[in-house]
DNA sequence: TCATATTGCATTGTGTACAATATGATTGTA
DNA sequence: TACAATCATATTGTACACAATGCAATATGA
């Protein structure tokens, strides 16, 4: 981040994009082992929060995941068409749709425990950087979302 | 990142969705100043390649940005419709297509001489972070790339 | 010259983001 | 209680990003 704006302007010198490419490049080493489940990445970290919490509505799950209910109806579908999920329209406000895990759904937790621990040393960094980088980036997401 | 399987299958608890959160909403800060130009955040960091180096081929912006010529081309299509770019078959070798900007295209880097600063400033972070934290995620990049 | 591999781009299909819409619930007021 | 206005939730449609496949041009070797 040195001296003058053209500099600034230099693709290297920009944090956003190697955020943008740290974040491609590390959802493409998840893919063929998400893909080899017939999961996406986004989907994927759908079963996450559902694992953790189950029976959310839409919108609690877009509040958990950054995503808009335009991008997860779709994704929901696509889930409950596997039979991982249940989508069911609330009896006291039909409005809301809650998302239940199916016994397939549950089940799926198993073939994944392994996963993050693979992924991690395959990164080739060390656990406290690790840790430290979650960190920033979280304070630095935490300082985005007040805007 | 503590103790057993099921606590590093928490969304909270992992690097990448750090990352994937993180990207998606600084690019959305982006996005209003880079739609009322008409680009998207790609096009934008296709210029920016551009602007540092002129008339290069297809694929070597695909190295630089890491993207797919498959993703460039219908880009760069768009990018030469709005007439900032032209693409044109090298004559040597026809398979290849150079990039060049045109005058307009080049004259826009004046208009986003101040974005990088401007949006440093929204981040809310310290110059010291932001060196720190570029630094990190440039490191990881090259160790998952290496892969 | 023929066969094979490589390289580079285009095309197609899937996934995601965003804006616009529809519909149900809530609140305030008469 | 009834009604209008507002708000909350999910869905749909459109455009973009990306991956996989196919195709054309070139290079290499038999």
């Amino acid at each position: 981040m040195d001296g003058n704006s053209k500099d600034m302007l230099k693709l290297d010198n920009q944090l956003c994009f190697a955020l943008y490419a740290c974040s491609k490049e590390i959802i493409s080493l998840y893919k063929p082992y998400l893909n080899s489940h017939g999961l996406t990445y986004t989907q994927y970290i759908t079963l996450l929060v559902l694992w953790e919490q189950d029976s959310l509505s839409v919108s609690e799950l877009g509040n958990k995941l950054l995503l808009d209910s335009g991008t997860l109806t779709p994704l929901l579908k696509k889930l409950e068409k596997s039979q991982l999920i249940e989508r069911v329209r609330d009896k006291d406000d039909e409005r809301i749709v809650k998302v239940y895990l199916t016994e397939k759904g549950r089940m799926l937790q198993e073939s994944f425990l392994e996963l993050p621990q693979k992924m991690f040393c395959n990164s080739g960094i060390k656990l406290e950087e690790a840790i430290n980088l979650k960190t920033m980036l979280n304070r630095l997401l935490g300082n985005i979302r007040k805007l």
